[in-house]
RNA sequence: GCUGCUGUAGCUCAGUCGGUAGAGCAACUGAUUCGUAAUCAGUAGGUCGGAGGUUCAAGUCCUCUCAGCAGCACCA
């Protein structure tokens, strides 16, 4: 008979099975209410779950960590008994809880209006108020299969069938609604409580395959509290704010119009920022011996079929004619073109590693439906390098790259860095030794660079493993910026070589790296960061000088002078407007100093400075001023030096 | 690319039952010289994404198309 132990350490045995609910109910009748699952020996179970043996036991409550994804996914499930209520016709088929709310997929042939989400949700607050039962039945799959096709729903008899023949599974019943379900499920739909909301309804491929049916997927989210519910609304809210689309456009950084989707027109503040950032690049790769290159835009068909990027990259490229029936390709990559540059002359095993840059425009024909802002655009500058060196090399250039990459990520101001690790896919060129190799001088250099790395098992390239360094936007989208991959396969394809030192000729390795990834997403990612709210050595307008008054517009003009001398990206503000309004408006543009002048300042040889975001603003000597002002703006790396 | 939604002034949006287009902000002009997040007054601004159709009449209804948005698929 089973003893349980509790998390504190006590044991508790009884003489006969016992559900996980009434070892709760023995604990207090307040545990017994606040419980919504169990814990056995580590795995999430159902309260009415039967324990015969010996365990350890620990209840989840609203208070745990894995509760806030039950009740999610048990929202999911009154979502579809709402839908199957209102429209009988409907087909359910995959409804599980996600990183912040949950969704169920349906098959309907009309779609889901905005209304009707709003009478679905109606209808699962009335779900909830019923308080159902939520019971767990073990079904075998033949009754099942069985079951679903006798209701004729195909996707349901597509998943049982999946399942072997003799095993069994669960169902989970609630009023007239059952599903199949691996569960759990807190006891009835009260637990649900009514903090919840259908969020929005849209396509999904069933089995996330786009070769077959699309549903109707419909997104909710879920949470104990209230005001947890209006919390998130609130940070969805402000999330859209930061939305580079909108402050690119505020801001006047650059806009995309519709003939020439995906490609970008920098205006003169947005581009203030795209130079910066590539001066600060070049002065890191500079000083990381890169050498920096520049390759065609256009080149032949055949250097890309040589590559194979004719072969498994055709349909993202674009291509231009000439001279009859010759065909040019836009470069969608920049390493064929680096490895023509490589092969001019014979390199020596003395010139590796050899790290070749560029900024290079890259056009990609991306499908339509991917475009977003500058995030993911059709035209686009990668800060692409890539280096030759020895296999034994790849360690020692594996680590400088993290280095490198984690340092300038942290002068742009970005602490937490995601890792993917990527290893051999399926089908892949090089043998298992030199994969071997690969991987472990990877994974050797994320850890010399202190990075943590998630594995995305079999998803590296053909030629060889990558990392990808992943950060978050502000609406919680993931985006790749930058990259390290080992690549053995195009030095051989492109034939570049090296002579060692018995005089033999090798293949060198490439590694393409690329650390902001591309210069659009990159600075997308930046406005959303901050907010547009720059910091100063990147800010297009460092300082706005405003006279009070047209009396101390040539005192006015001489301190912006004074600045600009310096090299700073300084305004005069002269307009016939009151102070008030220059600041109003220079703090909407987002600009990190306002310089205001007036007679006080101009008699005392003074500025009152006034930072972005501050209320106050204080009165510093000019000369003083003038050489805090070039401190603070900067780049990262000319500091202090 | 797929599903759904959206497209009206530079921006944000309103526009009823089909009856010939409207607000705020921005812009421009004038007045105001005013010490830290919007001074007042006036003026101008639109082939209603594009093409076709129905109608006496289309921003409004229908078809096609382009673009944007959300999600899915894609991202070597």
């Amino acid at each position: 008979m089973p003893v349980i132990t509790l998390p504190d350490g006590a044991k508790r045995q009884y003489d006969h099975p016992v559900t996980a609910l009434d070892v709760a109910a023995d604990i207090g009748p307040g545990l017994a209410k606040a419980a919504l699952a169990a814990r056995l020996d580590g795995a999430l179970i159902d309260l009415s779950h039967v324990i015969e043996t010996d365990a350890t036991l620990a209840m989840v409550t609203a208070k745990d960590d894995d509760a806030l994804a039950l009740i999610r996914h048990d929202c999911a499930h009154v979502l579809a008994e709402a839908v199957l209520e209102l429209y009988p016709e409907t087909q359910v088929t995959i409804g599980p809880s996600i990183d912040n709310g949950f969704y169920y997929d349906f098959y309907r042939e009309a779609p889901f209006s905005a209304d009707d989400l709003a009478a679905i949700e109606t209808r699962m607050h009335a779900i909830v108020d019923r308080d159902e039962v939520i019971t767990r039945e073990v079904w075998t799959r033949d009754e099942a299969v069985a079951f679903y096709r006798k209701n004729d729903e195909p996707f349901k008899v597509e998943l049982v069938d999946a399942i072997p023949a003799n095993e069994t599974v669960t169902f989970y019943r609630q009023g007239d609604f059952i599903d199949l379900c691996r569960g759990p499920h807190a006891p009835s739909t009260a637990k649900i409580g009514h903090a919840f909301k259908l969020m929005s309804v849209a396509g999904a491929y069933w089995r996330g395959d786009s070769n077959r049916p699309m549903l109707q997927r419909i997104y909710g989210t879920a949470f104990f509290q209230e005001k947890e519910l209006s919390a998130y609304l609130t940070m969805l809210e402000e999330a859209e704010k930061r939305d580079h689309r909108k402050l690119g456009k505020a801001l006047e950084l650059f806009h995309i119009q519709e003939e020439a989707t995906g490609s970008v027109f920098w205006h003169p503040k947005g581009w203030t920022m795209y130079r910066e950032i590539e001066s600060y690049m070049r002065r890191r790769l500079d000083a990381a011996n890169y050498q920096e290159v520049k390759t065609p835009q256009m080149i032949d068909r055949s250097l890309w079929e040589k590559s194979g990027h004719w072969d498994k990259f055709r349909e993202n490229m674009f291509t231009a004619e000439s001279e009859g029936d010759r065909i040019l390709a836009l470069k969608p990559m920049n390493c064929p073109g680096h490895v023509q540059i490589y092969r001019q002359g014979i390199t020596s095993y003395r010139d590796l590693p050899l790290r070749m840059a560029e900024f290079g425009s890259c056009h990609r024909n991306e499908p339509s439906g991917a475009l977003h802002g500058i995030m993911r655009v059709r035209a686009f500058t990668q800060d692409d390098a890539h280096i030759f060196c020895t296999e034994d090399q790849i360690d020692s250039e594996g680590r400088a790259f993290c280095d490198l990459l984690l340092d300038i990520y942290r002068d742009f101001g970005f602490d937490d860095v995601r890792v993917k690790f990527s290893d051999r896919p399926e089908t892949r060129a090089g043998d298992d030794a030199t994969w071997d190799k690969a991987e472990a001088a990877l994974e050797s250099a994320t850890n010399a660079a202190g990075l943590d790395t998630t594995l995305n098992p079999g998803e590296g390239a053909f030629y060889g493993p990558k990392l990808e360094f992943v950060l978050r936007d502000a609406i919680g989208r993931d985006w790749q910026c930058g990259t390290l991959q080992v690549d053995f396969v195009l030095p051989e394809r492109l034939d570049a070589e090296y002579v060692a030192e018995d005089g033999s000729r090798q293949r060198p390795v490439m590694l393409h790296r690329a650390i902001l990834g591309s210069m659009e997403r990159w600075i997308g990612i930046l406005i959303e960061q901050y907010a547009g709210r720059m910091p100063p050595w990147l800010a297009p307008v460092q300082v706005v000088v405003a006279p009070i008054t047209d009396a101390v517009t040539s005192y006015a003009a001489e301190v912006r002078e004074r600045l600009a001398a310096h090299g700073v990206r300084v305004q005069l503000d002269s307009r016939n407007e009151k102070i008030s309004y220059k600041v109003r408006e220079h703090s909407v543009a987002k600009v990190p100093f306002i310089i205001a002048i007036g007679e006080r300042e101009q008699q005392d040889g003074t500025i009152a400075l006034r930072r972005l975001g501050d209320k106050n603003q204080e009165t510093i000597a000019l000369d003083a001023a003038v050489s805090m002002l070039i401190e603070e703006i900067t780049p990262p790396d000319l500091k202090n030096s």
